[in-house]
DNA sequence: AATATTGCCTATGGAATTACTAGGTAAATA
DNA sequence: TATTTACCTAGTAATTCCATAGGCAATATT
């Protein structure tokens, strides 16, 4: 597995803010009620996605959080390496190994790497607005 | 992490025996050594390997693992599915989920997945064999 | 037949990660 | 001052990952 649910959650958040009113600061409270994520836990994530400054925080009464750029500057690759640390798909890349046969699959580790890389650096939360099937 | 030490070691044997003459059986216990795996670990994947028909194996004096295809007919992707289980980048994928915002991501995670069994089936033993450095 | 060498099987344990919870503190508004 | 919100530190439950233990079964050699 890639992406954990923090990661996962994390997506869910933002696509659901950039559904709504930029300039409205949506609670805490009012995010996890609607994605049915349990306060608690999706209180670490804002905060992860705050101090990084991809949304704006507001305390106090009709205070909250709201996106702070347009959903097309938000790149999935962004949020996910904030949120779950790194993508890398094996250990070998970030720490790097010294056997001869695994060194055999080091180019192919770093070829993947890269593609997942491009891949979620390509897409933005507009794209996931865009793309998604409503239900 | 998308690919576990399992995954890897299995790839490593592969490789490893690929290596070797393919007539000669190679005992569990000479693999581990060479490539460093603990003995009792690297029997489980050894298991895994030959009920899947990966590998002959051969009990007794003499006996061991080869293997019992040439290295070009061994995909890096058949390895990783059998050895990993599955390689779905998000649970979602494989149990799916029925919330608006995480729906929106859906088209992603399937490309995703997609992408990446097309680049795992896409790669072969004897493909490792040339792409490696050699130490 | 006996012994040594090998693979096969089931169960268990420790470590790390993931997912989530608890309880309080600080800031903003009314 | 009271309420509503975010922020912070810590802890816990559950799961997965990595590895180990110990015995049984099959084959070859002597």
């Amino acid at each position: 597995m890639i992406v954990s649910t923090k990661g996962r959650y994390a997506l869910r958040v933002m696509v659901g803010l950039a559904m709504k009113d930029r300039e409205e600061y949506v609670p805490l409270k009012e995010i996890a009620e609607e994605e049915d994520i349990s306060q608690k836990y999706l209180e670490s994530i804002m905060s992860t996605l705050s101090k990084a400054g991809f949304v704006d925080a507001v305390h106090g009464k009709g205070g909250g959080y709201r996106l702070n750029r347009p959903a097309k500057d938000y790149t999935v690759g962004a949020i996910l390496k904030l949120t779950e640390g790194n993508l890398a798909p094996v250990t070998c890349t970030s720490q790097g190994c010294s056997r001869p046969t695994c060194c055999k699959a080091m180019p192919m580790w770093e070829r993947l790497e890269k593609m997942i890389d491009d891949f979620f650096e390509g897409i933005t939360i507009a794209d996931l607005l865009e793309e998604g099937n409503e239900i």
